[in-house]
RNA sequence: GCGCCAAUAGCUCAGUUGGAUAGAGCAACGGCCUUCUAAGCCGUGUGUCGCAGGUUCGACUCCUGCUUGGCGCACCA
């Protein structure tokens, strides 16, 4: 049991007895939140209980603080003080805190990791971007932001897994294959007429011309549909290898990949079947419509066209009734801002399965606009012109740029300064951070052969330096850091915190040394240094950027 | 027209179920390396939190209306 549970049983029994002696009257009482004050001045946790409680127990906030004080008993604190309009300030004894920073530095690299929690199976789908071409920059925010969820999401005592949805079947890999077609033919000086629908990318004439290289004109005497067939197969294939190519260059993995083809006719004929007995869909114009107006959306969609070509949406369909299936509490699917029509429409028809619509969270990430020298790069999807997730690695490197991409809020428009994110200095925050690291790890080399450990007997109460104290403090608040982040799907969280942490490590650096000092001190200080570490080696961690030893 | 997101310091952005004096980085200026990595530290200042109402003991945060910018409104995915 943490200290701030502890003190909130505290509050918890104060409570009661004050119930108890008639001085508050029996109520509902309202939960009891435990916040760390925006100043040091204020203590070390605060509560505001009595102005939550103002209203039920009709009295006013000070004076419930102040009958709330005379009660509290706790052998971890020095005092509780009323403070503001009603806030309650704890503040702990500093033998509590240096026990918790020994168990810190006992735990290692594990601190951060939360006991596993009940109910917790939890899915994220993510990136799940079509197989017909390489990843962009907007993918690449999905990515990097997707991995750093299921890592803190893991981190905060979540099962996750993640998955990666692959829209392997339907229109777009069919103009897939007539796009390396054209390429395949073009390239063998036959007349063609590139599909209207055709992906532009060079990547595609990359591909064609691999199948050249390999097979010479093996397929041009072939029936147009038959090398079609092949042309798709074979470029499938390729795209899925790179895709997957790209992701692990950037520090992204799947536990699972799920094809679409597995869902076709058997699951999508069944889902539309149940959503037919449901009365969930009708038959119109010789197309099946989902009545997803009954749930809120603009208006009805098609499901299976009137050709009996099953819609983008029957797969979907498909797929989420699937996912249902497989048991998870929650399914968090985080797509590009552009998709947000569809979530009702998703939503609608799981409701008409009959599964919790709730059980389904949709994150939408905002676009990305990547700035260099000042100026907006321009993309364009038509004609195949856009930055690849490959070519922004090669440019800033995977830890700046999967740093950049998680730094901001989901739900704001991201400005990406290349500049920025390539620079060697201080600019960049994620040099920043992981500096911060590669000093501690030369002070530990040091460390070493001046013959400094940390062990049982350290002394962590000659910790009373200010640098020292904050320092201690914001380590020991990253716990509830990984629950909060975890719990609002906020990795960006965990992204300024450990550039809060590195910025405190940096002022006791300057202030505090560790080397040359008296060994017991030394010792203390060198036991911090370790805390700071391995918890910005985490936080890094989660954020799946590197900890570097050197720099 | 309808829906979603955003609007906070000169710029890019944080601000955790509504709480104490709204914070970082960049940019500007001044200090700190014969001692553990100067990719660092210390100091100086800046805000009608887009606008107008409302709810509340208390609003950057919640509600309503508006303004501006982005995205979307297919038998495409």
């Amino acid at each position: 049991m943490n200290i701030q549970k502890l003190i909130i049983e505290a509050i918890k029994e104060a409570v009661q007895k004050n119930i108890d002696a008639k001085i508050f009257p029996q109520a509902q009482i309202p939960d009891i939140v435990l916040e760390v004050p925006p100043q040091k001045d204020y203590g070390d946790f605060a509560t505001n209980f009595a102005m939550q409680s103002a209203r039920v127990f009709h009295m006013a906030p000070r004076k419930i603080a102040e009958e709330l004080i005379k009660q509290i008993e706790s052998e971890y604190l020095v005092k509780a003080e009323i403070a503001g309009p009603g806030f309650i300030n704890f503040y702990l004894k500093a033998e509590v805190v240096h026990n918790q920073l020994k168990d810190v530095i006992d735990k290692g690299l594990s601190y951060g990791n939360l006991p596993a929690k009940e109910h917790a199976r939890i899915q994220v789908e993510y990136v799940s971007a079509n197989p017909t071409g390489p990843l962009h920059v907007g993918h690449g925010r999905g990515a990097a932001f997707g991995s750093a969820l299921v890592n803190l999401l893991r981190a905060a005592g979540y099962d996750v897994q993640s998955e990666y949805y692959i829209n392997d079947a339907g229109n777009q890999v069919d103009n897939l294959a007539a796009s390396v077609n054209a390429r395949y033919l073009e390239l063998l000086g036959k007349d063609t007429e590139f599909p209207e629908n055709g992906y532009h990318g060079h990547d595609i004439i990359d591909t064609a011309q691999r199948i050249i290289d390999k097979e010479n004109d093996k397929y041009l005497s072939m029936d147009n549909d038959e090398r079609l067939a092949i042309f798709k197969e074979l470029a499938l294939k390729e795209k899925l290898a790179a895709l997957k190519e790209d992701l692990a260059a950037f520090n992204v993995h799947f536990d699972k990949w799920f094809s679409e083809r597995t869902l076709h006719p058997a699951a999508v004929e069944d889902a539309c079947a149940v959503l037919m007995k449901n009365g969930a869909m009708y038959e119109k114009d010789g197309a099946k419509w989902l009545k997803s107006t009954e749930y809120g959306d603009d208006k009805d969609r098609v499901v299976i066209r009137d050709n009996g070509v099953p819609t983008y949406l029957a797969a979907d369909i498909a797929y989420h009734k699937n996912k249902y299936e497989r048991g998870f509490d929650k399914l968090i699917n985080i797509w590009g801002a552009d998709h947000h029509g569809y979530i009702c429409r998703v939503k609608a028809s799981m409701k008409a399965l009959g599964f919790d619509a709730d059980k389904l969270d949709v994150l939408l990430l905002q676009m990305v606009s990547l700035y260099r020298n000042g100026e907006l790069v321009k993309m364009s999807k038509r004609t195949g012109q856009s930055v690849t997730l490959s070519e922004l690695i090669e440019e800033v490197g995977s830890d700046a740029a999967r740093y950049f991409f998680i730094m901001r809020s989901l739900d704001s428009q991201l400005d990406f300064d290349l500049d920025l994110a390539k620079s060697e200095s201080s600019e960049n925050p994620v040099y920043y951070v992981q500096y911060a690291h590669a000093r501690i790890c030369s002070i530990f080399r040091q460390a070493k052969e001046a013959g400094i450990t940390v062990d049982e007997n350290t002394d962590y109460s000659l910790l009373t330096d200010e640098a020292e104290q904050a320092l201690m403090k914001k380590i020991l608040s990253y716990t509830d850091e990984i629950n909060s982040a975890a719990r609002d799907y906020a990795p960006h969280r965990i992204a300024n915190y450990a550039h809060d942490l590195a910025a405190d490590f940096h002022s006791f650096y300057n202030k505090c040394r560790i080397i040359g000092v008296d060994m017991p001190l030394a010792q203390a200080r060198l036991g911090l240094a370790a805390a700071a570490k391995n918890t910005i080696n985490h936080a890094l961690n989660i954020l799946g950027v590197n900890s570097p030893e050197k720099m």
